[in-house]
DNA sequence: AATCTGTCTATTGTAGATAAAAGACAGAAG
DNA sequence: CTTCTGTCTTTTATCTACAATAGACAGATT
């Protein structure tokens, strides 16, 4: 196949979502901006819809005859694009399987694994390549650098520069500025998952993710904002297959988390840089326990 | 074609040079290594020099005949590899000609006007991306952000940063550190170039980034060191296109580097942040001034 | 015993082809 | 006159094929 149909499918499951509550669809441009996909694939969702019965589609009716069952969604390993699947084919391999630093990365072999042509995982590694845990040897095979607790250190070194320099920009944002407003609801969301940590303490991650991408995207800087995919793609794998003492570590995270958010909005600089640097530090000591 | 044997012909040509001061040549294994490919490839160049009568050669015995002569060279523009031309030409657009910030760049359209496969652009524009200059709408086109003020002041801040921090930890490295004379070498070069400098100031392109590069090495931290990537080529193509008063910018520069470079020297942290901050501040301005 | 050459195989770099998805435009419907 | 649909064209994502290049191994040479 030249292309998959991802895009179709994926939007084709979220289409069957919107079509639960109502009994008639808007638009085809409309629901092209609903779904974030061109009219091109909104009308072969149509096309589908009518197939399987679910509507009764002319021109601009498109009435709802039965609410969509289970069978009617597409399996969602069909709805994963081929990059997100050699991502997680690829992180797997290097952070929870026995590579070691030095071994050699060969296109051909990766791509048979995962099962795909290799023009994708060739691709895929030029964009993994920035996160400095590979790197190529030109008109041959590519070295894996490794997980290893140099790595972690640079990376760390790089975070905290950065992330002290967002925090203390944000403390000048005007206070119109909606940041404050999302800070306000990360908080609140904080306090939520505390109170019931130990059903709830997985939802951490991704609140990571969001509360730290929201304090250097007050850099208004790219480079600064950008480099922050690195560190999220690196925890987000890592903590994903290394799950020692996860609530606990998720537990203190959040109360460093909030004290961090406090400082923020006192907007009192020594405060602030005391509450990023405590928690730095500590994010930084797990990162290498895990590592060895 | 498949494939481009630029590789053949740059070699070929790096081994002319070779057979020029010399009436044999090495063993495979060693020219391979003098001149960086496989055995496969020095095969291939020992079997076209025996063609065009320059060896003779029979198992381990390579004469040479006679020395090469200016045809026996291949011409410079087929020794570019695929990417470097791809990379050149695609700089040439968004910074020489007038290229628009917010500019769809369009895969297909580029690899026709270059002359090229698709698949060649489309890594090109993959490893690029990391610079920040354009941006990837999933399923759709690129976006051209734009050589912009912002885009120098957003790379000007944490090259200081990271500078700052690497020259600071130059002052560290031990005694015996190779890096020291490198420092030296490269002062000396500076000496050199300033004492003719109506006709040697161009060189300084070359001298800037090697020794920007030497302090930046001095962080032992790969991000930080990766980061110099982007301003060498910005530096690099900027000042190819555009050079008004290059002769006294660039004299103006070597001062302050050898100001710098003697800061490093004395091992003397103030004396480095003052020296490193007044040429970065320099450095700033230039760039800026040279965009608007 | 070490290094070299002859030969063979495997992998990378690039072009070209094709289905999926985006997007343009004219005429239809409100 | 604005927004929609029908239709068509263009572009992207991905696969496959193949020449260039790297690299492996056995036997030859020093």
């Amino acid at each position: 196949m030249a292309k998959q149909n991802t895009v179709f499918k994926d939007a084709f499951n979220r289409c069957l979502g919107l079509l639960e509550n109502s009994d008639s669809l808007a638009s085809e441009p409309e629901l092209g901006n609903q779904l974030g996909v061109s009219r091109t694939t909104i009308r072969a969702i149509l096309t589908r819809l009518e197939e399987i019965g679910l509507i009764e589609w002319s021109k601009r009716r498109k009435a709802v005859l039965r609410k969509p069952s289970a069978e009617d969604y597409f399996p969602t390993e069909e709805t994963d694009s081929l990059s997100e699947i050699i991502e997680r084919s690829f992180m797997r391999r290097i952070l929870a399987g026995g590579a070691e630093p030095g071994m050699q990365i060969n296109e051909l072999e990766l791509a048979r694994e995962i099962g795909t042509g290799t023009t994708s995982v060739r691709e895929f590694l030029i964009r993994f390549s920035r996160f400095g845990l590979i790197e190529k040897r030109p008109n041959s095979h590519w070295v894996l650098k490794g997980f290893t607790p140099e790595f972690a250190l640079e990376l760390t070194e790089v975070r905290e520069m950065f992330e002290l320099r967002s925090a203390a920009a944000f403390a000048h944002l005007p206070d119109d500025h909606p940041a404050w407003n999302e800070l306000d609801a990360i908080a609140a969301l904080h306090r939520e998952i505390l109170a019931d940590v130990d059903n709830r303490y997985r939802e951490f991650s991704e609140l990571d993710e969001k509360f730290h991408l929201l304090v250097h995207q007050a850099s208004r800087n790219r480079f600064i904002v950008d480099f922050y995919d690195i560190i999220a793609i690196v925890f987000h794998y890592h903590y994903q297959w290394n799950k020692t003492n996860a609530r606990q570590r998720n537990a203190r995270a959040m109360e460093e988390h909030l004290v961090y958010i406090e400082a923020l909005q006192s907007r009192d600089p020594a405060k602030i840089e005391g509450a990023c640097r405590q928690h730095l530090k500590s994010a930084r000591e797990t990162l290498l326990q895990s590592i060895n």
